[in-house]
DNA sequence: TTAACCTACGTAACCGCTTAACCAAGGACG
DNA sequence: CGTCCTTGGTTAAGCGGTTACGTAGGTTAA
């Protein structure tokens, strides 16, 4: 309120000179426990916190680092929940930030202003976790010309840093689990954006599967439902509609899948009994849902945990090679697919 | 990565002195056209941002607010999902940050290292939001001596601004809501932690209803259930042992009515048939319980958004009056409290 | 006893911007 | 024709820390 004291009244009332104050601050060395209690008594006394402008700019160090993701209201249909998770992913960022002192900056590139935005958060921070799709390539390059950038991404731009989760493998295993354990041998996958690289991803863990047990390989997805609860209903009576009636399929997401369970409920068609339903991404409602869905859960707070320490690391060492981290994900059987459910209690 | 370029460096690519070049970049006024692109030109050419740290240290404004947030998994029991639904807080936050060019510095206090990591976050920011229960009053206290803070939470340390919902109106409208519409007359109000302000806030707008409608009314809560799914469930076998069996339950959060609601099915017990439940907050799941649970709905952007706006109102206007905003909260009538389920499609 | 080191500081030169103060030149105006 | 704005700039003094370098006094090794 009243104008914030500096060092130099701390250093005064203290008795020292700004270097010590400075010093003791940063809880370095050199100096002694007398002094130290001296200074932060003064620094107490007078409430003054350092002012992080002027550290970052004498030190080359906001102690800040960003995370930039995409505005979800925005993007395609506006369903009312948020198809990211994306608090997971901030908190696994924080986490990993704070550890070391930083901070972290975030902002949604709604994808008008994105690039302005971007800009100006760029300037604020030591480095910047971008996750997919929150940015144009272009601009993308544009700002790791200046600051290091980590993508938290399934694809990569070339020579960047990039961390994502496994899901080419998680399709797989969900896949799989549907052939070896229920003995599916007829299923269908239900993709996202055609040109989704997340859609893309688990479509050839889909088919990885199926080549593995040698069954027939479709070459596309049986029907695309855009990642979206009501695409994912579309697509399903889509599928009904021509008449197709595999054992299980495989949503490409939960909101699909959801989607697809109530058209399937409302034509009195049993999940699983009649049909196994699977999704991806084990959003909180996947749980909820009848029956509760089979899914693969993506570990989004280590998504963002890693993309930060990988971030920190780089900031470190700006010329280490690059890094790419592929991060395992976790199949939660639950009674869609015709698991029994889990021991009651706890649910995973 | 090779490094940053300074204003110094683009004002001799363009021909002209930093202080132009800084007029363009914030673009004020006091340059001709010719000179503007000239100097875009040149800044584009050497890849330069601002330096953050620079600008603020000599405008006094970091050009970032702050948002500080619990540490959800540190408290109480360890339920897997968030009790809190802080990224839509977020969200609108950054909303109205970056509306003005600002931009959104979050930070979860671990409770542990809360104190030491509110100053490292008080020193980088121009002015805090502090969400309920992330900091104590004496740590507020302490920041709020050289930062603006406003306190995003039901009850308000005096002095600061405050923006909070109308809890106690929502929990009004529920249960006038039950009376009116239901005809209950016979309603249970299940609380969560004692001292808990929101939970003190909703039992009292449940005491407002039952008064206006002449019923009979409790001084305590019939329960409570700590605002957990277990605890929710366990408060509901409590009640049902003690041989209660309101026509209606009144929960004072979702949680507790999911948890409420298992052990009801466990028990044969019809919802809404048998005795009609109620929850608030309607956090995600509550739409896909069965069944769908009727509560109130909290305007978690708008909360972001209004404090972040508050904030800057303050930072403009240090000593304008203090402020106390109280958004509204929205009822969602759904099948759990015998409403019919809205026309089909959207659910809203 | 003296050279060689520590330890515990102080001095002052930056860090990269913003901004108040000042200035030159080219009309407009009386 | 001299005066007064306007427009389009420049100069330079900070902003509040950090940190390289210097130094005084006490220890230790030779």
């Amino acid at each position: 309120m009243t104008d914030r004291s500096t060092i130099y009244q701390v250093a005064r009332l203290s008795g020292v000179s700004t270097a010590t104050v400075s010093r003791v601050m940063r809880d370095g060395s050199g100096f002694s426990m007398a002094t130290r209690d001296r200074v932060l008594k003064a620094a107490a006394e007078l409430g003054w916190l350092p002012s992080g402008p002027a550290r970052g700019l004498a030190s080359r160090r906001a102690g800040i680092v960003g995370l930039l993701f995409p505005d979800l209201d925005q993007s395609g249909e506006a369903e009312q929940e948020s198809p990211l998770y994306v608090d997971e992913v901030i908190r696994g960022a924080e986490r990993a930030a704070t550890s070391v002192g930083d901070a972290v900056l975030i902002a949604a590139t709604h994808t008008s202003s994105g690039r302005q935005l971007a800009f100006s958060v760029a300037g604020k921070v030591d480095g910047l976790v971008v996750m997919a799709r929150s940015l144009s390539q272009q601009d993308i390059a544009a700002i790791a010309r200046s600051i290091p950038v980590v993508m938290l991404a399934n694809r990569a731009r070339r020579g960047l840093d990039v961390v994502s989760a496994d899901n080419r493998g998680g399709a797989r295993d969900m896949t799989s689990h549907m052939i070896e354990v229920h003995g599916c041998r007829e299923i269908a996958f239900v993709g996202g954006p055609a040109r989704s690289p997340d859609s893309v991803a688990r479509f050839a863990g889909f088919q990885d599967a199926l080549r593995a047990a040698d069954l027939s390989t479709p070459d596309e997805p049986a029907a695309a439902g855009g990642f979206t609860e009501s695409g994912g209903a579309r697509a399903m009576r889509e599928l009904l509609a021509h008449g197709r009636r595999p054992e299980a399929i495989v949503f490409g997401n939960d909101e699909m899948a959801i989607g697809a369970l109530s058209v399937l409920r409302a034509a009195r068609i049993r999940v699983p009994v009649d049909i196994a339903v699977t999704g991806f991404d084990d959003i909180a409602a996947a749980r909820h849902v009848h029956p509760p869905l089979t899914t693969v859960r993506q570990p989004m707070r280590q998504l963002g945990e890693r993309s930060v320490r990988l971030l920190l690391d780089r900031l470190d060492q700006p010329t280490a090679p690059r890094r790419s981290i592929t991060l395992p994900v976790e199949m939660v059987p639950r009674r869609s697919c015709g698991c029994r459910p889990p021991a009651k209690g706890r649910t995973t």
